[in-house]
DNA sequence: CGCTATTTTAAACGGGTGTTTAAACTAGCT
DNA sequence: AGCTAGTTTAAACACCCGTTTAAAATAGCG
């Protein structure tokens, strides 16, 4: 494998445990085996590093999100809220294909985008891949058309940040659940329960303050 | 002010800030006027810090919330879900007569620890102050007694997930929605748009997977 | 093979981190 | 005033960080 390539994996794994503030070139490169300056040299700083991480998931995810959206805006019949949520399920589990361990790191790393770093990595989302927010506001706004461009706003980024929390912590707390009701679990199954949480969130009644 | 204070204060709002890995005891001392040493004099280590941070606001919050909870709970009539998430708000909102400033910075603090230091805050909040999630439990228990304790247990952490991030990323979503709406807003807007989200979240109906 | 361009390597750079030290200072009290 | 206990201070410590350098190793190709 490219060294390239071994710094992206390592640098994937260790962003997701650690957050990118938290973990250092040097434990990325130690753990790729490779030479400390072999990331500078191929990826330009850190930063740069950060993105490309980030863009390899994008890069997969976005398009397919895009063609799923599209199609639910498209079909005859106006779609539920369930299902503008659902058409997110099959492209994220389509991420874990090119993982060979199993699930992919992708939620975690949004998560740790969202805090670390003072943003940065919301701009570079929002900026490099617009499409993909402005197609699922179109959505949400055909299945739900009462709500105000302003209350979606916001519910949209509830849901966001209950997504990328629970994935975040979502090995943790499935370690809980299974102490403590012995029932089998793993992320598919995290994503069954969140869905209906998320969905009921954003279909709320509209409160006129 | 004593110089214990002044370290608090500074702390406070760095941390709450830029994070408490991304804050400097540098940054806190200077920006407290004090000298470099003193945090570790007053307080023993920047952990140590930390969790003085946190305990100054919930020493104040916990039995104010512990009061309120058994309080609905022991109404005659049994409560909604929205009557139990707002007994949230007013113990919530009291925490900011501390701070002259305006509102207080507690739940962005409590979004950071959430994903920095690797958990160790939710260890020290479930173990120093286990009585504030037992109540709640036990009102959400009563407000929606068809939820078994399994789905409440990942609805509650969903809710928590919402809380936490929505705050903690709350500044630069205000500013945001600010610059799109022309809206103005303050955090206590943003509560009162994520409490009917998350109690419609909670009280979703239930799916027979 | 020999030359060139790419990649890898060890070492150093400048700067920031939390923490510790020992001396200086400042009450408070007899 | 003199002593003591508590506090503040400047300086240093040892370590980790991202980045850069220049030499060494490796490919690729005519």
């Amino acid at each position: 494998m490219s060294t390239k390539n071994k710094i992206l994996d390592a640098a994937d794994v260790l962003f997701a445990d650690k957050g990118f503030n938290g973990t250092s070139l040097r434990e990325i490169t130690s753990q790729a085996n490779v030479n400390l300056a072999a990331v500078n040299y191929h990826f330009g700083s850190k930063k740069e590093l950060i993105k490309a991480v980030m863009s390899r998931y994008m890069d997969e995810l976005s398009p397919q999100l895009e063609s799923a959206l599209s199609l639910i805006c498209q079909a005859e019949q106006k779609p539920t809220l369930h299902e503008v949520f659902y058409a997110f399920i099959d492209p994220l589990l389509k991420l874990n294909e090119f993982k060979e361990n199993g699930t992919s790191t992708f939620l975690q790393l949004l998560g740790r985008g969202y805090t670390d770093s003072q943003g940065f990595l919301r701009w570079f989302l929002t900026t490099q891949y617009p499409d993909v927010f402005t197609n699922f506001t179109k959505a949400v706004k055909i299945a739900y058309p009462e709500l105000t461009t302003e209350e979606m706003f916001w519910r949209l980024h509830f849901t966001m940040g209950t997504i990328v929390f629970t994935m975040s912590s979502s090995e943790a707390l499935i370690d809980i659940a299974q102490n403590d009701f012995d029932n089998k679990l793993d992320i598919a199954g995290v994503i069954e329960r969140v869905i209906p949480y998320v969905a009921a969130g954003v279909a709320a009644p509209i409160t006129n303050n």
